[in-house]
DNA sequence: CAGTGAGCGAGCTTCCGCTTGACTT
């Protein structure tokens, strides 16, 4: 029997509404995005890859058109949605109403390409029936402006990242990415470490006193602070700058107290009597929290519950598919009119009806790009079960309490309460007696007589210092003229603090407000610039490694604009003009690629870096320039270059602990570093013929031998040195293997010829040297143990070509059906190959010496041979090698005449 | 960051946003 093919983008959606819509229709679903541009040159469709823009998958000089792939796990999925339409009589497609959601139901309607059947597109912004059915009955027509919109910010992110994530490759080291969201993530953890770096500390004092408003009060004892000093303010830390100095608004207006003035000020305070100067009341208000989104979410399970943000969603996710919670991947705090009518039920039963306020609250969106596709986070259904009604355990009980807790709340009474400032007045002595300066303190109370939405929950702060929202402070009820006596009162230091690191929920936060990332990746965000390196978490704390510090140095001054924090809000209001059909996808595209007007265009960037100095820009100086100490951001790491003991400068090299955050390297710390260079040497002991000390460490290549040489050397003598072996290790290895490793290279003996042969380790393993002759050997072991007639022998055969003793193939396959020559199957440096001799062609992922056929064989020779001979090949792919090998250097000429070559 | 001689077969890394997979006893 004929049905309607309904398509919503997640499986658990599709079962709740499957129930709504009930016979006559099928709903699926797409399981997200359908196709995407490819991923990996593996993913990418031949007929495109030789294209010059191959690599982006978008043809920049045509209109920017995509090339779209079917994932090769989504295509299992497309076959049984294209099974399930071949029996419909109408496709719904119901994917979420948002940018992403509309762009899915149009690939969906371009891959399926249902035939003679009617396509509607049905949305909807809850999931409760009547919703539904609503939707099902008023469908609408595909947005294609909404999808322009989509493939605008889709291409413009590829752009961005496969284009500048190469640059970052060839000057600072490979694998590593840049993004129009994570760099700017980056960015935030960068700049606040630099905060951080320049950050002076002030330190000011104040007076703290515990007062006695006498037995008539209930409340006897309270504390208050100094407020001012002959009428002068005193400063607070909110009074200093960055740069540890008053600010300029304070400057004058402010007194700033230092110890010994505090102190005299105490003393002079001894038998100070007070009188109550003034007694300020106002009311106290607070309205509850808005229901949960994403960021919400993941800041208040981070700050309560200990969860990271990706934790957090996969207990969400779980929490979701088992139908306890609505979806967790939104931006809006909108409840459905049932969740409304669940949570004021709730409230009547929970605390009584003075809990409920007359009317249900509406919390609007208070994010800027919010697309509201779905309700806010909350539990599922009609009525909501108690976190104890559930029978949930362990983590998903935790944050299913927390997100009905919210909820509950969000639909409560306003909190109520009178805050109360109070102030003492007294006069200090001067040490001779006499009469000195005015002083009042201050005390705040706060007392809240309505509990309201903070009896069900109470938001968790960032820091501890920070008072929670029903943190009550009781004063006594005082009244002007009162006298009150002081039970103590004492000096005390505090200093300014730096600005704090952020951890994932506060950096999710800031992202969110300066509309960059969407629900969906918050968490990934934290987790891509963790895994390329750029930051690592001490604690919670996010703290960025200087690899970031080169990294985002390099984009801020060669990608200014796309490195900008306004730059994806931008870009956003630009999407939204296209989704409202006033502005045009491929002319946006084109200003943003090639530029106009004003605007440099992203390709321009990126074919004229040919001088960026990447030794410049992964040296930061420690300190001002007279310390002499910079730190470089080599292949291995931080290091640290310094003057040696002669002044030297930079001559001293030290190594920087990866876990040293940078705003911790002050000059004395690296001093300190400095003065004990290099890692653990373990003392081998003397070596019998020279007497000197024989150690081991670890280098730049591997772990060696070397020997220390007297204080009174001549300063060019250098210590001899060995590599161990690779049999050898730090941990086992002897002073008897050292001696030997030191007494390389050997002389073997000479050759007929006079000329002496030696054996020695070098950068391709161990070898034999005779003159400019050399040829490589078996094994290390034979550095020690060969003998002039194996070593002539060697000699005798003629220099092998290419690797050394070619390795016997890994299976032969029989002769190429083009050259005729035997075709075997090899292991090299880069994995298995297969040659005919002439050409090589890799396998690729798919293939496996065990599968790999003749046929197969032949095919990738073709392939190959397509390419051109290796060596002719160099026209063409000379600017590639190149710009390989220049990974280390610079690649200044290579990118620009790439540049003039794709302009023709 | 210890300084050590060749010649030779590359291909790939990467973006942001949608959404769940899962090879086993």
């Amino acid at each position: 029997m004929a049905h309607k093919l309904v398509i919503v983008e997640s499986p658990a959606k599709a079962r709740t509404i499957g129930g709504y819509l009930g016979q006559g229709y099928v709903v699926e679903s797409s399981i997200g995005h359908i196709r995407d541009l490819p991923q990996s040159a593996a993913d990418t469709p031949a007929k495109i890859k030789d294209k010059p823009w191959g690599r982006l998958a978008v043809d920049v000089d045509h209109g920017f058109e995509p090339y779209y792939v079917v994932p090769r796990d989504k295509r299992a999925h497309i076959s049984k949605l294209k099974s399930l339409l071949k029996d419909a009589d109408e496709l719904y497609l119901a994917t979420d109403e948002d940018r992403e959601g509309e762009a899915i139901a149009w690939h969906l309607l371009d891959e399926l390409k249902p035939k003679g059947i009617p396509v509607k597109r049905m949305v909807f912004h809850e999931i409760t029936k009547p919703a539904i059915q609503a939707a099902a009955a008023n469908p609408r027509e595909l947005d294609m402006d909404l999808v322009e919109a989509q493939e605008a910010r889709r291409i413009l992110d590829r752009l961005y990242g496969y284009e500048v994530s190469p640059v970052l490759w060839k000057k600072v080291m490979s694998g590593l990415s840049a993004g129009r969201v994570q760099s700017v993530a980056t960015r935030l953890v960068v700049d606040r470490e630099r905060e951080r770096m320049r950050f002076r500390l002030a330190s000011y004092w104040d007076l703290e006193g515990t007062f006695d408003a006498g037995s008539k009060h209930e409340q006897r004892m309270f504390p208050a602070r100094i407020h001012s000093v002959d009428g002068a303010r005193v400063a607070r830390g909110s009074d200093f700058g960055p740069d540890g100095l008053l600010k300029s608004s304070a400057a004058g207006k402010v007194v700033h107290l230092d110890r010994s003035r505090a102190e005299a000020l105490a003393a002079g305070l001894e038998d100070t009597t007070y009188e109550v100067r003034s007694v300020e009341a106002k009311p106290y208000r607070r309205s509850p929290y808005a229901p949960f989104r994403t960021t919400t979410l993941q800041q208040e399970a981070s700050r309560k519950l200990g969860m990271s943000a990706s934790v957090t969603m996969s207990v969400a996710q779980r929490l979701y598919e088992n139908g306890f919670i609505t979806y967790m991947r939104t931006d809006s705090t909108t409840l459905s009119d049932a969740a409304v009518g669940a949570a004021r039920a709730q409230v009547r039963e929970l605390y009584g009806a003075e809990y409920v306020p007359d009317a249900p609250r509406v919390y609007a969106s208070k994010v800027k790009n919010a697309q509201e596709a779905h309700e806010a986070i909350r539990p599922a259904g009609d009525t909501f079960r108690t976190p104890a009604q559930t029978g949930l355990t362990g983590e998903q009980f935790r944050l299913y309490e927390l997100i009905w807790m919210r909820t509950v709340a969000s639909q409560m009474k306003d909190a109520v309460g009178q805050s109360v400032t109070i102030r003492l007045g007294g006069r200090a002595q001067t040490p001779a007696g006499g009469p000195g300066e005015d002083v009042v303190f201050s005390a705040s109370g706060r007392v809240i007589t309505f509990h309201g939405f903070l009896k069900a929950y109470v938001e968790g702060t960032d820091d501890a210092s920070t008072a929670k929202d029903d943190a009550e402070t009781r004063l006594p009820a005082l009244e002007e003229g009162d006298a009150v006596s002081a039970a103590s009162v004492t000096a005390s230091g505090h200093e300014t603090k730096p600005p704090a690191r952020y951890t994932e929920a506060t950096l999710i936060r800031e992202l969110e407000e300066r509309e960059i990332g969407r629900p969906s990746t918050y968490a990934s965000i934290i987790g891509t610039i963790l895994n390329r390196g750029y930051v690592y978490k001490k604690g919670t704390a996010l703290v960025p490694a200087w690899l970031a510090f080169s990294v985002i140095r390099l984009l801020e001054e060669h990608f200014p604009r796309q490195i900008s924090y306004e730059f994806t809000a931008q870009m956003e209001d630009v999407l939204d003009e296209i989704a409202a059909g006033r502005k045009e996808r491929n002319t946006e595209l084109a200003e943003f690629y090639f530029g106009s007007g004003d605007v440099e265009g992203l390709k321009k960037l990126v074919d004229e870096l040919g001088e960026i100095d990447a030794r410049e820009l992964a040296t930061f100086p420690v300190g001002d320039a007279e310390s002499g100490i910079h730190l470089r951001v080599g292949r291995y790491g931080p290091y640290l270059e310094g003057p040696d003991d002669d002044g030297t400068a930079f001559a001293r090299r030290a190594n920087v602990p990866d876990d040293l955050p940078p705003d911790e390297l002050t000059v004395a710390k690296a001093k300190e570093l400095l003065a004990n260079p290099a890692g653990e040497e373990i003392a081998l002991g003397s070596h019998p013929e020279t007497g000197l000390e024989v150690v081991a460490k670890n280098g730049r290549f591997g772990p060696y031998v070397t020997e220390v040489l007297p204080e009174d050397a001549p300063k060019n003598a250098k210590p001899r040195t060995g590599s161990l072996f690779k049999s050898m290790s730090l941990d086992t290895v002897t002073l008897d293997d050292a001696v030997k490793l030191l007494s390389l290279p050997r002389v073997v003996g000479a050759a007929e010829d006079g000329e002496e042969i030696t054996a020695q380790n070098g950068r391709y393993g161990p070898y034999l040297k005779k003159g400019s002759d050399s040829r490589s050997l078996a094994s290390e072991d034979q550095l020690l143990s060969i003998t002039l007639d194996e070593a002539l022998k060697i000699y005798a055969q003629p220099k092998q070509r290419g690797r050394a003793a070619a390795a016997a193939p890994l299976k032969e396959l029989g002769n190429d059906p083009v050259s005729g020559q035997p075709v075997v199957v090899k292991a090299g440096r880069f994995g298995e190959y297969v040659t005919d001799g002439e050409y090589n062609a890799t396998l690729r992922k798919e293939d496996s010496v065990e599968s790999v056929t003749i046929e197969r064989a032949a095919e990738l020779l073709a392939e190959r041979r397509a390419k051109g001979p290796a060596k002719k090949a160099a026209k063409k792919g000379a600017k590639k090698t190149a710009a390989k090998k220049t990974t280390k250097k610079s690649a200044a000429k290579k990118t620009t005449k790439k540049a003039a070559a794709k302009k023709s």
